[in-house]
DNA sequence: TACTGAAAGATACACTGTATCGAATCGATG
DNA sequence: CATCGATTCGATACAGTGTATCTTTCAGTA
């Protein structure tokens, strides 16, 4: 019996969000939720099921692993990646700026670029889109001239999110953070040990991250458009 | 009692590695053993303690966290980078080789390059000395070139080393590889909406991994020196 | 209706990082 | 020298992980 009550007094139960049939994107979806919200490490099989209202076993059927559901983030988050523009120029540069405008909207990202070949079909139109842009260029020179531009995105992008971490860790505003790294690179610096760099560090301008970032690019673009046209 | 011999009969016991004085070196030390041998998920504290014949707890007298032990991990591998060279250019190439040569000894570095800021002993000595061969350069321009080449490294170490990890999942060998891969390839490929990436695939000579590395460092070099000069 | 196959899910296992707390050690003091 | 207090040390415990296994459930067929 459910309860002392008759069926007239007693209230409906609380309508839990029905046991939808489930599906990968449905997965994909409440893990990119758990990790947009609290990070990559707040992704567990169990944490996602339960989100799902459903035991975690049964994720197994959709998903052979836990690195298949990383997979599937990854290539959902190259869905949002969409290079546009007229030339190849503009396009790869577009593609590293989508790229990191998809690192900032979900960080955790940073974590997984790179990581694992990435074959989803959102990743294969991704790259579909910038080498069809590139179909003046040498066909030899296309691969590497992609693969660079994405290497040093990810590389800079993983830099850029490691850092905005550790000041977040040091709490959250970029006094504290200057109070608590600034003296350990102070008396690092004191010992004499790297005069170049503690000269740089005092007297060079400090760029934020956008020109950083596309300061690094162009440097990269310039390069790739030096060779391309020779 | 040990046992029903008398001590005569009796073997010495073993010569347990003696539980030698501990230290971070030696910690350090056994966690990249682990790492070299077994990957990353091979460097638990309780392997790491057991490799030292240690209670794992005895660890956090000298470490508070396993985040910490792989920044100590991380700056150990950087007192393996050493570049040399004369003038900037050499010297930022042999930074990038340098960097990739201790990826390939240490595979696990491709996991953590570029995931927290690098702020150890050696790393900076790293920096010194590359920030010390650009003197000749704009101040401001030295941390955004140096910044760029890091960036481009880590990007393309870490892609280098997780497509050698997937071909060998497959089964160590070129030939299986392109038989569970180039089959899913080709089935996407077959359904006609990659037609460029297909192109290319199909068309392009295929660098190794080499010559693929050495040709986006030197689009970035070559954009760095037109900049430079200028 | 009985039986068989497949699907679903509870349970279990081996392992993780680390908080906690009791025991042991050591220095200082009566 | 004995005793006490503080400090260090490490065993135990906890809350969590990914996933193998095995039991249960149920649909479809004979």
């Amino acid at each position: 019996m459910v309860s002392g009550m008759l069926v007239w007094e007693r209230p409906e139960p609380p309508d839990r969000p029905v046991p939808a049939p489930l599906s990968r994107e449905r997965i994909v979806r409440a893990a990119i939720q758990l990790a947009d919200a609290d990070g990559l490490d707040a992704v567990s099989l169990r944490k996602v099921a339960t989100a799902l209202d459903v035991r975690p076993m049964r994720l197994y059927g959709y998903i052979a692993s836990k690195e298949e559901l990383l997979d599937l983030m990854v290539d959902a988050a190259y869905a949002e990646i969409r290079p546009v523009g007229d030339g190849w120029r503009e396009v790869l540069r577009s593609l590293a700026e989508a790229t990191r405008h998809a690192a900032h909207e979900h960080e955790w990202l940073a974590d997984l670029l790179g990581g694992r070949p990435q074959l989803g079909p959102h990743a294969l139109a991704t790259g579909e889109t910038v080498v069809a842009a590139l179909d003046g260029i040498d066909v030899d020179a296309i691969m590497p001239v992609v693969g660079a531009v994405n290497a040093y995105v990810i590389g800079a992008v993983r830099r850029e999110i490691a850092e905005r971490r550790a000041e977040r860790a040091t709490g959250m505003d970029e006094k504290r953070w200057q109070a608590s790294l600034g003296p350990y690179l102070k008396r690092a610096f004191a010992t004499g040990r790297f005069p170049a760099l503690a000269t740089v560090v005092r007297d060079a301008a400090h760029l934020d991250a956008d020109h950083t970032f596309r300061m690094g690019l162009d440097f990269l673009l310039d390069g790739i458009e030096a060779r391309i046209s020779r």
